[in-house]
DNA sequence: TATTGTTATACTCTATAACTATA
DNA sequence: TATAGTTATAGAGTATAACAATA
């Protein structure tokens, strides 16, 4: 941390009640800190793809869901919390808003009968087609300064982080990053 | 992605209307992407760490507020914006508070009287002993099955994409993970 | 004219409790 | 008794606009 040289006028010996100005500011404890880096790159990587989505009218976690679900015909809405790590009440309305948008269906589960298997419809698959391409450019775009090899690194270190990691409590879920 | 055995009743040949149920979700598209990977790892710590802050009465973001004062005694709040990545208006509630509780203490700002400098208390440098040993057991019990070595080499890599990511159009924030 | 700190406020995200229908 | 889906709602986090005081 640099300061503002004060060393003319209020020069004191001692402990600084009133310390002078920073120039330069030190984060190099929170710097060595998992917890803050990896939200501090994640919020970063997120910033440059959410813009993207939205003018798709999704949001990154509606992207996740319906990735899920294309990548899974008839998956549960009960299998996709599990999975994305999402609150039940928080997804339903999600869900329905997809239904209503057109872009996924819902249909009896064959094995259980409250469950309701869901899937993409044309219009899903279509809309995921340009959504996927733009994430995936944005999201190599974000990695920027990384060679392929050290983002490879990078994202086995992370899984490994995430999967190993004890779920919290309950289900897993904490508030905001 | 695994699927209950559907081979016996209901065979049919071509596209799959109504696709049998879903026995292990495949995420693979989604595990590719560095926001997704970073974003779990993130939520996954930070899940570990936030409560016990809480019980401190501290949010993560407070942590880092208070790292960054006592590291940085005479900071500005203004200053802490741009080097947490926060909103002014967001701040203020939360510095009001500190000081309310007594960690943290006001004093004007030597070079510019519209600003505050901040500097914690004696009993803010208190509590964050305490919050500084817990947050640094928890960060490295998170990082649980990763070596010092790895976990060195993760650190890095993550500050590389945070650091050098653009920072979004006004100043770099966008909702939640 | 630009910036610091601030108020007010809207919007989103996250979380808990409780209900129904079915297993 | 437990689980899937749902409703309602509380609480936290995030964002924009606008203002006074100062640079």
């Amino acid at each position: 941390m640099k300061r503002a040289d004060a060393s003319h006028p209020d020069r004191r010996p001692g402990p600084v009640t009133r310390p002078p100005a920073v120039v330069e500011v030190d984060t190099s404890y929170l710097q060595t800190l998992l917890g803050y880096n990896a939200r501090r790159a994640a919020l970063a990587v997120i910033g440059v793809i959410a813009p993207r989505l939205a003018e798709l009218g999704l949001t990154v976690v509606d992207f996740s869901i319906l990735c899920t679900i294309r990548d899974n015909p008839g998956i549960t809405s009960s299998q996709l919390c599990s999975t994305l790590n999402l609150l039940p009440p928080n997804l339903v309305g999600k869900i329905s808003a997809m239904d209503k948008r057109g872009l996924i269906v819902r249909h009896p589960h064959p094995l259980d009968g409250r469950a309701l298997g869901l899937q993409l419809t044309d219009a899903g698959v279509e809309l995921m087609m340009q959504a996927e391409k733009a994430t995936t450019e944005l999201d190599n775009a974000a990695a920027g300064t990384l060679s392929p090899a050290e983002k490879a690194t990078l994202v086995a270190l992370l899984k490994k982080v995430y999967q190993t990691v004890p779920p919290a409590p309950q289900a897993g879920r904490v508030s905001n990053l």
